[in-house]
DNA sequence: GTTTTATCTGAACAAACGTTCATATAGATT
DNA sequence: AATCTATATGAACGTTTGTTCAGATAAAAC
């Protein structure tokens, strides 16, 4: 047995992320194995390797694209006006864009002690360049004396906490909309840094 | 082979726990093994089962002792008062609290999904336990006119986020005291609960 | 229609897994 | 001093792990 019908690379290929992801997000990286990556694609585990050199690579790229887009999106939609206009941009940008890939989000954090160093610096580098991204707005702000916080850090750090906090609980069938729990938490978030 | 010298029930109960805690912590439940926690106690794996039936219940008695010495420490001490005295209270226990110890915190978030179905729902008990301790303060505030929040569920949960990313970067070699971090957020609950 | 190439299977590898158990002995009890 | 028991060892168990590779075949190229 060998080459099966329809065996594309072009589909294979980002069929094999899509079931690490769900899998690597439901039981943990290490709680998977390769063979039930494998038959959540419909291939045996040999497979696997004409796409990824190993394990490990597989987990760093999820974690690499996941970043990688959330920093294009956000470039590409990052807002001007005053700090105010664009601390609320942020908010909402925040909770949905991660609202709608809970699984990468949820990888993201959670599997960053399974990355050998290397790759762990990679991945906590482009989170420094998001977080600096909101200490930006929150400074101008403060410059500006239309914020008032008591650390800039510190403050950056505490409000993507509070942001990241949505994901654990948000279920698109709750009690609220997504345009509710944008407005709570831009409530909570603009009178928590307001000068 | 057998018994060795100063083997103790009540040496080696305890040090299982410890070096689970600190190993879970590290690398996750399912990336250690039991030979792993065994080495770290200085004993052969089989020992280990003198002492726990199984790995599941020897992580589900770490998170049930965490939770448990959570809510009994808080009762001890929960403050009375006029609602911002109370909230000022938590804040500050909730920090102190959990930046005392990292890796029982970390578990407790982290290793929910590798409990069984009934040991999951436990500790998802314990844990609202806890937190209604929270939405009393906040929704007697609102009452009394003095907090105003949005919405007192999301408002809890919002503020535990924001306390909880304190486990994340927090160094008590760092730039800040313990003292200046407590003061740092509950300068940002403070407003953003205020009416 | 023939050849080439990309994609997959299925078996195999050594290593590691959680758990059990017969056996040995240090320390407690008498 | 003799006996008992709690606490350990270390080998063994069947399973599963990540990864490799020779061989097979569908699809693409000619």
């Amino acid at each position: 047995m060998a080459r099966t019908q329809g065996s594309h690379s072009d589909i294979t290929g980002p069929r094999i992320q899509a079931a690490a992801l769900k899998l690597f997000a439901q039981h943990g990286y290490a709680a998977v194995s390769m063979r039930q990556i494998a038959a959540q694609v419909g291939v045996q585990a040999g497979a696997l390797y004409n796409y990824i050199p190993d394990k490990q690579t597989l987990l760093f790229r999820l974690m690499q694209d996941h970043m990688e887009t959330l920093l294009d999106t956000r470039r590409a939609q990052s807002g001007q006006g005053d700090p105010e206009a664009r601390l609320r941009d942020f908010v909402r940008f925040h909770i949905r864009f991660h609202l709608e890939r809970p699984d990468a989000v949820f990888i993201a954090y959670m599997e960053l002690r399974n990355l050998t160093p290397e790759n762990f610096t990679r991945i906590e580098e482009l989170r420094g360049d998001y977080e600096r991204d909101l200490e930006d707005i929150l400074r101008d702000g403060s410059a500006a004396g239309v914020f008032s916080v008591p650390d800039t850090k510190l403050a950056t750090l505490g409000v993507i906490a509070m942001l990241n906090g949505v994901n654990t609980w948000y279920s698109s069938s709750g009690r609220l909309s997504l345009d509710e729990v944008e407005a709570v938490y831009w409530s909570m978030v603009r009178k928590a840094v307001a000068a």
